[in-house]
RNA sequence: GUCCCCGUAGCUCAGCUGGAUAGAGCAUCGGAUUUCUAAUCCGACGGUCGCAGGUUCAAGUCCUGCCGGGGACGCCA
């Protein structure tokens, strides 16, 4: 679309007088397909012509009217527009020769120049169970992980594990009183839960236990030789744990240092605050005053002498520019922190950091709870891993019952199809939605398969698969992302492609890239997700047709929807392998 | 009290830097399969875009105020 929309835009700058960017950027699209598929308002000329919109538009379409441009078939006044008809066949020999030829890489780029950036995302807090409220900062940060890669980046997926802090300090407290080593070994990071959950039991009757906590804590950071086994034996635990869900989603980070990483490192930043005459002592606590910034106050250091989040954060910013020179750092983190990152950028501002504002917050919306009944083996915490066993286990049934209907036998690979699928829809439910909304879980949503899903997507992508595996020709057997690929669909008959529903999914198809472009701009996922059911949608619209069937005894229709067929499954791989997204072979 | 996010169809949400008759999915109702997978498709129903002002040729979109929901605001992370 980017390219006719700049055809279209170089052939009406001269006439109305400004250069051909302004005039593409005011191009967009007609509300109906039948309208054309660019249009030009007239309003901002009608001042300085002194003249009606509808009557300029006239005028301007009348002047264009015996111009040839390639590839646009027509160019109408409709109103107050001006508006451009985009051939079909034009649009489909541009862009399907791009999608069958550069196959895995269509739609990415090398915008990013291998530039390191890193991405702090999931993060979960040790010795606390992975419940499904860290699906989200997990599941995006993920997905901007591949977006970043497929624009030429070179992420850094980063597990900045909550490792450290007075949570440990009261574990420790707790674990004086009723610790039991063989307990932990058997229940793993469930006793460890109800240790904490009975820590603020009786923190009620004794409030003096949270000074006991802040001192074990202080004993931790101080190298107590028990306090670093019991601590590192916790962390061993919870690691454990999370990895199985990791290996559930299908992710690995590239380093999974915690904030126990920089306790040595915070010294120096404390230094430098000190040096620099930012800090200022208030309440027996440490602070950088950012009031006159409207940030509050910035505790970074405890009564106690001990360390918080913020000091942890500053160091881990610094050591990670000094690791990757970073045009862009994300921290996929909850909108709860807007604060803390405000805080966070401005203080690396008045340290003089230069580079304080390539630090971005990606903040998103909070998971709530419609009840509490939904509660699964760990009190309250409905457990990300009883939901993704939940959504496999459904997708198994799913593909056992259609199975059964359809009197055939279940598919060999049937457990690594379930899991595609019941993963699939978990994550696409997701990032489906823009990241900053909030969202109340539910399993009926999250357990869905049908309508705007992860599964209708691997379902089109998958139905596609396997009807060109039944065509027996060149267009069917040629590798993607092959220059023979690339040039058999060069050859097709594009005539066939002409149609309205034909040409809507090829500029749907192309629109993939630009989507790319603006996920990875805004860190938003859902942009890439909506351009894929679109995608979708608009293939399934052809395929569902009795009269449009891709495979025909008519060699030029049948290669030509062949090579429209892989080209929209090709665009399905591509986005949802970004998005962090299985696509099983069949379905 | 101050600040941030959200408010669009019964429900869940799109709506690009303001542009034409506000779009999807779910739910409900009605259809479609002797031929490429019905986890699909087609149609119907359904909206004072929270309210009130303002800016503009043009406001769901920008500004102000108010209402409603969520969140943040020093010794948790």
């Amino acid at each position: 679309m980017t390219r006719f929309r700049r055809l279209f835009a170089e052939h009406l700058a001269p006439l109305v007088g400004s250069d051909v960017d302004s005039v593409a950027e005011q191009i967009g699209a007609p509300p109906k397909p039948d309208m054309g598929q660019l249009a030009f308002p007239c309003f901002p000329l009608a001042k300085e012509r002194r003249s009606a919109p509808p009557k300029i538009a006239a005028e301007l379409a009348e002047q264009l009217a015996g111009t040839e441009i390639p590839g646009i078939v027509a160019i109408k006044a409709v109103g107050p527009y001006v508006n451009a008809f985009v051939d079909g066949a034009a649009a489909a020999r541009a862009v399907l020769p791009e999608v069958l030829g550069r196959g895995a890489a269509f739609g990415t780029h090398d915008g990013g120049g291998g530039a390191q950036v890193p991405v702090d995302f999931s993060s979960p807090n040790i010795a606390k169970p992975f419940g499904i409220h860290h699906l989200r900062s997990t599941v995006i940060g993920h997905a901007l992980v591949g977006l970043l890669t497929a624009s030429g980046y070179r992420p850094v997926g980063i597990n900045h594990l909550g490792d450290w802090g007075t949570q440990f300090g009261q574990l420790l407290a707790i674990w004086e009183k009723k610790g039991d080593e063989e307990r932990l070994t058997a229940e793993g990071i469930d006793y460890l839960l109800a240790l904490y959950i009975e820590f603020n039991e009786l923190k009620k009757d004794d409030p003096s236990l949270q000074d006991v906590a802040r001192d074990r804590f202080k004993k931790l950071e101080d190298g107590d030789p028990e306090c670093r086994r019991l601590w590192k034996l916790f962390r061993d635990v919870s690691l454990a744990e999370f990895e199985r869900v990791y290996a559930l989603l299908g992710i690995r980070f590239d380093d999974t240092r915690g904030e126990s990483f920089y306790e040595d490192r915070m010294g120096a930043v404390l230094d430098e605050l000190e040096s620099k005459g930012l800090l200022k002592e208030s309440d027996d606590a440490t602070v950088v005053d950012l009031e006159e910034y409207e940030l509050g106050v910035a505790l970074v250091k405890k009564r106690d002498g001990s360390t918080l989040y913020l000091t942890r954060d500053l160091a881990a910013a610094q050591f990670r520019w000094d690791s990757y020179d970073f045009p862009r750092a994300l921290y996929v983190v909850g909108a709860a922190q807007a604060l803390h990152f405000a805080q966070m950028k401005k203080v690396l501002e008045l340290m003089g950091r230069t580079w304080h504002d390539r630090v971005d917050h990606i903040p998103f919306g909070m998971m709530r709870f419609a009840d509490r009944k939904m509660a699964t083996r760990s009190g309250d915490i409905i457990l990300l891993e009883d939901v993704l066993t939940e959504a496999i286990a459904l997708a198994k049934e799913t593909i056992v019952a259609g199975a059964n209907e359809k009197g055939r036998e279940n598919p060999d690979d049937l457990d690594e199809l379930a899991h595609a699928i019941g993963v699939g829809a978990v994550v696409f439910n997701d990032l489906k939605n823009r990241r900053t909304r909030d969202v109340v879980f539910d399993w009926k949503q999250v357990l869905s398969f049908e309508g705007e899903t992860g599964p209708y997507l691997q379902y089109t992508a998958a139905r596609i698969g396997s009807m060109v595996a039944k065509a027996e020709r060149a267009m069917s057997t040629v590798a993607v992302g092959t220059d023979e690929a690339r040039t058999l669909a060069e050859g097709i008959d594009a005539a066939q492609l002409a149609g309205q529903d034909e040409l809507r999914l090829v500029l749907a198809i192309d629109g993939l890239r630009e989507s790319l472009d603006r996920a990875v701009t805004a860190a938003e996922p859902s942009l890439v997700a909506d351009k894929l059911l679109e995608i979708a949608a608009r293939f399934s619209t052809l395929y569902s047709n009795r009269d449009w069937k891709v495979l025909s005894d008519d060699e030029a229709t049948t290669d030509a929807r062949l090579a429209l067929a892989r080209a929209t499954r090709q665009a399905l791989v591509n986005g949802l392998d970004w998005l962090g997204i299985p696509v099983p072979a069949r379905m």
